[in-house]
DNA sequence: TTTTAATTGTTATATTATAACATAATAAAT
DNA sequence: ATTTATTATGTTATAATATAACAATTAAAA
């Protein structure tokens, strides 16, 4: 079965989906005895902003200022953020970008890869069986065991290939 | 079929890798007009110089002094060559290592994934048309137009998973 | 509480990559 | 052959991404 974000190319309600995230995130954290901070939340909600990937210096500004300090949130913390987020698998980083996308099924296994517009830069995310089956079996032809896989597919999403042709 | 560089993680002749290698360049420069100059070589030899991923001031350093004024070639030199040796599709960015790699067979469409072993960082060009057709399969089945895919696979090699049990 | 562990702040710096403009070398046109 | 155009390289500076190291703070456990 091959499952995606349908929604993240149409116009929708993202506050639907920012909502939806972090009240999965927080579920998660809660099962893994892992502490969701308001930085580490900043980060989360940042990062899903958008069905764009964020860099992470694009989440530094994002953030602002921190709400009691007043001052900047500078990049470590922000990184030690995306950090924690994605050994939780709630947030991914797409290679291709040096960006940050978060995961619409952080509990599945990471048996997806990313199809990533080259025009609007949304990055969805597909999962499906099929792919997954067929790397390992090539891979373990050649006696290689793998354990992490990285597959990001550059090109034109729906949207963006009927407004190039129009 | 699957094809992918067999030897590279077995003991050989390696100056006969990067012989083969620069002779297919040589040609393959012959066809499409372009000017292997003794910068672009030079930079394709030390890619060249192991199985190995390169960064790209791993290039810097290993091309020391330039023949004949002895300063040293600098980052946007190398780049250059970089970029050069990539559209010919002569070497390959690994974006999981931001390094780059010979191609084994620069002819080839990039129909190619690698897998990267995590402990030698030896990289091994695979190529399959199964996983490109399931790829492009599935992608379209949401719509999406492939252009380009970046398929990276981290895990053990034969050779490292062997020591590592003993 | 007091001690430990986890998180964040802060400064500095490493690493990777490119912009901008000057110079030099090569190829093409006259 | 000499001028002109093109391509390649040199050079300096800096952008963009990421992390190291250590101090301070906050939360959790004993």
């Amino acid at each position: 079965m091959l499952t995606y974000s349908l929604l993240a190319h149409k116009d929708h309600d993202h506050q639907r989906c920012i909502a939806s995230a972090l009240k999965g995130a927080r579920v998660l954290c809660e099962e893994n005895n892992a502490r969701l901070t308001p930085i580490r939340e900043f980060v989360f909600e940042a990062i899903w902003s958008s069905h764009q990937p964020l860099g992470a210096y694009e989440i530094v500004d994002k953030l602002g200022l921190n709400v009691k300090t007043g001052k900047r949130i500078k990049a470590p913390s922000v990184y030690r953020a995306i950090e924690f987020l994605t050994n939780l698998g709630l947030i991914h980083r797409i290679n291709t970008l040096n960006a940050y996308i978060g995961r619409s099924f952080p509990k599945k296994a990471h048996n997806d890869f990313f199809l990533i517009c080259r025009i609007c830069r949304i990055a969805t995310e597909c999962s499906t069986d099929q792919i997954n089956n067929i790397v390992l079996h090539t891979a373990e032809r050649t006696g290689f065991i793998v354990e992490q896989k990285v597959i990001e597919i550059i090109g034109l999403c729906t949207k963006c290939k009927q407004e190039k042709a129009s």
